[in-house]
RNA sequence: GGCCCUAUGGUCAAGUGGUCUAAGACAUCGCCCUUUCACGGCGGUAACCCGAGUUCGAACCUCGGUAGGGUCACCA
């Protein structure tokens, strides 16, 4: 049997994560048992439908390096692929399943299972249609009364299966309602269509979220009365925000699309989602996409959800950022680098390799690379270091030390100022690493920089290098 | 409320009756390296939800409790 999963995500916006994963893990699970990996889009909910949707899904997948074999863009020969396209394919199927007896007509109108609603609200329908007699219900249906189509739930019996990941699930049929397949409008309910759906596209393995777990019974008794094979089910515990917060769309913070222009990369993203409810045997973190697929089991799914951490993620993403060769890390990082030096003629190279190892998620670059671009007035309390033995006294004489050495020295090169400054500091009676600090601060205006002072001097070139040195020694010189 | 599911440090998690005085990773803290910040290296703090039972022995099996999640629509 060869394996078939699919991913049928609906094209309200965004793509989550939660969602997303669910399509990674039927990705994975395909790819695994050399079967095939199914897209299947259910645009049936007009109502939430997000103009262009469709296209992000489609390219979410492609930059999350999830290739589907078949879908609505690759027939397969098991279409069609989107939902709103294959309506007028369950009446038939809610139809033959009255004749089979596993459903039932249903004239009931709204008012009527209104009064059903107990003190919870939560209404259970009473099969008041089910027994009705074959004349009475041609009679009402020649006579045109609206129907619906009702799934004919068996009594007395427990609807059990095995799922791949938590086991064994059963539920008393006493406990599942005689549920609604096909509506008053001729069209089915989003469990009837799914149910046909999978089997008409030969689905073996369905795998989706937590929320299908307990109506999964439900489910396998249309397989039943269908006479059709139940497919295999894995379902996957949910992805929280917080401890009681499942991750939703609604708050924006948990979308793919999001996370990329955050500056993320699709790889790192993919990685850490995936070992969010999954662990492989030898407890790996970081994998490509192919010893994912290679090492993917079911034995390492978790039955308990588990909490979106952005710091696991960023840490992970900064260790692709490390892992990547320096050209590789140009690449990605350039547009970033473009707009934090908004113009200027900087060393774009040069500041990818002190960056490099400096951040995390991409995002950063502009926020380390701030002092490029402003530089003034700044707090001179940032000079007075007590290790370092410096204070404001101290640093105006070391960076008057630094622009006397620098403005002879016309090699510009890192042993060069290097060893200029260490002379200078040794002829001023200084300790370098006291001048060095000075400059430092001196070149950026900053106590944090992303790089030492002579990595600093080399990026700002000598020109800017002189002119930040003499700013900086009038602005110590005032404050003595 | 009925039904289904879950429960190891702050987080992700390994663990499937003895080798658990419980692994690893992130975060956090400290030290080393270092002219800053990082990178790298070393180390620390920190967990089996509670209660019974089964067993010579329980994080692991059973039952009960508690907590959390899911689900009960002519929504998908």
């Amino acid at each position: 049997m060869t394996v078939r999963t699919r991913f049928a995500p609906s094209p309200t916006g965004f793509m989550h994560i939660g969602n997303l994963r669910t399509g990674l893990y039927a990705y994975l699970f395909a790819r695994r048992n050399k079967g095939t990996f199914i897209l299947r889009i259910e645009d049936t909910d007009q109502e939430r439908k997000v103009e262009g949707a469709v296209e992000m899904v489609y390219r979410t997948l492609k930059t999350a390096g999830i290739q589907h074999d078949e879908g609505p863009d690759k027939d397969g020969g098991y279409g069609p692929y989107v939902q709103t396209e294959r309506m007028g394919l369950y009446k038939e199927y809610a139809e033959k399943l009255v004749e089979l007896g596993g459903a039932y007509y249903c004239f009931c109108d709204k008012a009527r299972l209104e009064g059903l609603k107990d003190e919870n609200g939560v209404h259970t329908y009473d099969k008041h249609c089910r027994n009705l007699s074959d004349e009475e219900v041609k009679r009402r249906l020649a006579a045109g009364e609206p129907y619906v189509i009702r799934q004919k739930v068996p009594e007395g019996v427990v609807s059990e299966y095995e799922d791949m990941v938590f086991g064994k699930i059963s539920v008393d049929s006493a406990d599942i309602e005689d549920g609604i397949l096909l509506k008053s409008d001729g069209l089915p309910t989003y469990n009837f269509a799914n149910v046909v759906d999978d089997h008409l596209m030969g689905i073996t393995h369905v795998i989706r979220g937590t929320e299908y777990l307990s109506s999964t019974p439900k489910y396998n008794l249309i397989y039943d009365a269908f006479g059709w094979e139940r497919p295999c089910y894995m379902h996957l515990p949910p992805i929280m925000k917080d401890a009681t917060r499942k991750l939703s769309k609604r708050f924006g913070d948990a979308n793919f699309e999001d996370f990329i222009s955050k500056g993320y990369l699709p790889e790192a993203v993919v990685n850490y989602i995936a070992l969010l409810g999954w662990c492989p045997k030898d407890n790996r973190e970081k994998m490509t996409m192919e010893e994912m697929t290679e090492a993917f089991d079911i034995d390492g799914i978790s039955h308990s959800s588990s909490i979106f951490d952005e710091a696991k993620m960023r840490w992970l993403n900064g260790e692709y950022l490390k892992a990547m060769s320096q050209d590789e890390f140009y690449a990605v990082a350039l547009p970033w680098i473009e707009k934090a030096i908004e113009g200027k003629d900087y060393d774009k190279r040069e500041l990818a390799l002190l960056m490099q190892t400096r951040v995390d998620i991409l995002s950063e670059i502009p926020e380390k690379l701030a002092f490029l671009n402003n530089f003034g007035e700044y707090d001179l309390n940032m000079y007075v270091h007590q290790k370092m033995k410096v204070d404001k006294a101290v640093a105006l004489k070391a960076v008057k030390l630094a622009y006397d050495s620098l403005a002879a020295l016309d090699d510009w090169s890192e042993e060069a100022i290097k060893e200029c400054v260490k002379q200078g500091a040794e002829a001023g009676g200084m300790k370098s690493g006291q001048v060095m600090f000075s400059m430092r601060v001196a070149l950026t205006g900053e106590a944090v920089t992303p790089g030492g002072a002579i990595e600093m001097a080399i990026v700002l070139g000598k020109e800017e290098s002189l002119r930040r040195l003499a700013f900086s020694a009038q602005l110590l010189e005032k404050a003595q």
